[in-house]
DNA sequence: AACTTGACACCTAGGTGTGAACCT
DNA sequence: AGGTTCACACCTAGGTGTCAAGTT
């Protein structure tokens, strides 16, 4: 994925070794917090919103059902608050998780999701949510050592958070605690002056959220609630919901936990991540095989091809964890139906991400290779100088009428060759070495001259997008950008 | 526009007329419940959700501002409550209202919204919306006269009208008076069993929705209000926004409001139909002229032009109001930019839809038309048979599959024509009959052979669909849907 | 023959991360 | 050089009328 630029410059070895933690004094003292669910419920007693966690409280966990609950002692009675998607608030804690702020206001993924047990069914009550700094302290991120640290104090004393309560507000207990209560449509801001009662934040701040159940008086008005009222209130907090305000984000990690999770983010997933390295974009992709690139051919092909479906021979479509029994038969399934719209060269090669050089795979390689247990896929993409191509699926109007001409003359000659390493995830598709040698011959650059249609071509763009360009250090963000102007220019983008 | 088989059999004659109305004895009642806004407000005394339309109201209008008023006398204080969008909601009531009923269920469209004035600022209200039975009958529409007659009786009595609660509720009157109170999300479906909390009718009835506005106690829980409570209620019925429940709409004038007003159902809309009939078509689709058809020459060009932009001469852009000089230039302004894609012919005719005949117009009609004092515009489209034919755009997967032969060999030989008449909207583009005898010559048929790209394609596909067939008398559902399978077929479609 | 249903193309509306450009 | 903003491609989610096929 083209992480942002920042994002590229996270380490490599966080991102490919087994399991990466943040480093420093912190990890341990995080952990035992994960495993005791971080819980906390207070009592509110005075009008201080930024209320401090002391307090009474309990904690009791269910681990296997990814929810934690957390029992609020009381006069009355105890009242339960259960975090919903537990589990996926701790992948992100554990990395140290990160929210975007806009001027226009931005959902939080995840988003703060829980369930109230042991309300009256018969009281009306609020709920609502908060969000209060951790400390005074406003971070910076330091790439080199992928971890947060404190750049300055910060005064929050004179700021009132925004209360945020849930839209079902005022509701009978009872009505409440047959549901999940989602506070999914909170948006966080960074404008001061936000007329839209979303949740202003600082940036580079560490934050918690806090969830409110407010006993209903005949006095309390949804529409005039703007700060906690003094007594019949309880506040909830979970640790593992913390998280550092930022523009932009961070922590590559971050940004791959949030596309992979977030369905919003849909559209820079890469598709084979859960299944063998090259399976996702094998199933997925129609291709032509055997590989074998002619691009003359191809030039002279480009608008022959349209709306035809020639009937060539397919390839076996073989995965990187099982790799193909037939010596030379790198191709993939053939799905004649798609192959009716544009025809594209383009072509893989077996590369291996610890081996730091941009050659396609040499017999060399293998030595090292075996060394680092782990392999990655090259990519290699040939674009030919198509100077009429037909783009009937033009959806993006204003680069389109750009295409013709100038964008792509910015590379010299009527071929340009990009060389992209695909970073696949660590542990998840790696490529025995073993099984690399035996096969490794077949793996040897081939060139392919391959129909496919364009909606597929919008998401290999996509797709490739999630590539890590072929260097042995990380990107600096300039080479990031450089790299993914010329992949993503728009004619290629079209592709 | 495709309209539904049924729409398609409503009669030209209430199409074409200046200002169709509903005939029949209602009409006049109902022409006086316009002028007076046919308000009504009636304070709640009984249990009844079908409440009689009876206690003191009064009535007030602002027919520049599009709104009504309805003032509630009581005993307390005015409440009033103005419908918005009164004008839209006055249009579709002219036509005769129909709000289409599914099993999932479906949005209202024009949706209830109103302004309420007058309310305590600081007491708290629900707002609520119902929809009740107009009378116990069950509705016919007779294509033949485009109208409702009754088909039978229905007994209400025994069903309770569910309460959709405006998910505001409960709010304090300021809050609701500074805000227009929008029922837009309010679903009526006709699936007795629902259990989404939409509101149940019974197709092929009248009904009319009411507002409620209704003073909050203690007592009160939002989730808990499935009827109107006995007291603390004041009602509000608009005239205009009775209408008749149907599955597929019945009256074409009404779905084509509907197309045009809603923005949910833009890609149904004719993109010429605020200005004269053909501007929008002239303006919008990229034409070659003068208009010329050559089939065999169209066949053999259909793919060769694919990408190329050849340099053709243009005609002059006509409008139906204001017909071209020049005598034979049925033209229509080219766009080059967007002739890269497909190949296909069309031509126009020009049609009188008082006439009557499906034939070319003829010197005879002249005389009939002057008395019509109206004229539609026909459509002629010749499809030849094009077995390989290019299809990038291919969204309809399903359809493509089945493209490929059976669909276009229903037509016998190698080319096939279609007429279509064209009602143009009744006094918003009718072609004064002075001016088409003056220009009558140049109207008699031309053919043509045309480039313009398939997103245009696409829409003019669309766009024919709201085309009415030219038959002499109103088509039968049968015939609608066999001329809309010639013209909607799979080839055709991506046409 | 009248009416209903469900899949569908085509929209609106808006939530994502990206990278260029901008600010400080 | 760190941080922010904005236009954008690419998604999700769901509201339209259409039509073929079904039901009554």
């Amino acid at each position: 994925m083209a992480l942002s630029s920042r994002a590229h410059a996270f380490s490599v070895e966080s991102l490919v070794g087994k399991s990466p933690k943040r480093k420093g004094d912190h990890t341990e003292k995080e952990k035992i917090m994960n495993e005791a669910s971080g819980l906390l419920c207070e009592k509110k007693t005075d009008r201080s919103a930024a209320a401090t966690e002391s307090g009474e409280w309990r904690k009791k966990r269910k681990s296997d059902t990814g929810m934690c609950k957390a029992v609020c002692s009381d006069s009355e009675k105890d009242v339960q608050v259960e975090l919903q998607g537990l589990d996926l608030w701790k992948r992100f804690h554990e990395i140290g998780t990160e929210m975007i702020i806009t001027k226009a206001g931005r959902r939080m993924f995840p988003s703060v999701r829980v369930k109230v047990k042991d309300l009256d069914p018969f009281k009306q009550y609020y709920i609502a949510m908060d969000i209060i700094p951790v400390d005074s302290k406003r971070y910076r991120y330091v790439y080199h050592s992928s971890q947060w640290m404190v750049a300055g104090n910060t005064d929050h004393s004179c700021i009132t958070p925004r209360l945020y309560i849930h839209p079902d507000s005022p509701c009978s207990g009872e009505t409440w605690m047959r549901q999940v209560i989602s506070f999914d449509r909170v948006k966080l801001t960074n404008n001061e002056m936000d007329d839209k009662g979303h949740i202003i934040l600082q940036s580079m701040h560490k934050y918690k959220p806090r969830v409110h159940v407010i006993v209903h008086s005949a006095k309390l008005d949804l529409a005039q609630i703007h700060s906690l009222p003094d007594e019949g209130v309880k506040t909830f907090i979970f640790k593992e919901t913390e998280f550092t305000t930022v523009t932009a984000y961070q922590n590559q990690q971050i940004t791959k936990l949030k596309i992979d999770r977030n369905p919003f983010a849909k559209g820079f997933r890469d598709p084979g991540r859960n299944r063998g390295v090259l399976d996702g974009i094998l199933e997925t992709y129609p291709w032509r095989s055997p590989l074998s690139l002619d691009l003359k051919h191809f030039g002279l092909e480009a608008q022959g091809n349209l709306g035809t479906s020639s009937p060539l021979s397919c390839g076996t479509p073989p995965s990187i964890s099982g790799l193909p029994s037939s010596p030379c038969s790198f191709g993939l399934p053939c799905s004649n139906t798609s192959l009716h719209s544009l025809t594209i060269p383009l072509s893989y090669k077996l590369y291996s991400p610890s081996l730091g050089g941009s050659h396609p795979f040499s017999p060399a390689d293998h030595d090292r290779l075996q060394e680092s247990g782990s392999v990655g896929v090259q990519v290699l993409a040939d674009f030919p100088f198509l100077e009429s191509f037909s783009i009937p699926q033009l959806r993006d109007k204003k680069k389109g009428v750009d295409c013709k001409g100038p964008c792509i003359q910015e590379l010299p000659g009527p071929t340009q060759h990009l060389y992209l390493r695909w970073m696949h995830e660590a542990g998840s598709a790696g490529l025995p070495a073993s099984q690399l040698r035996q096969d490794s011959c077949s793996l040897l650059p081939h060139y392919s001259l391959c129909n496919y249609d364009l909606s597929m071509a919008s998401r290999l763009s996509s797709m490739t997008r999630h590539f890590k360009l072929a260097e042995a250090m990380p990107l600096t963000p300039r080479e990031g950008q450089l790299c993914h102007k010329l992949w993503n220019s728009p004619t290629y983008h079209l592709l």
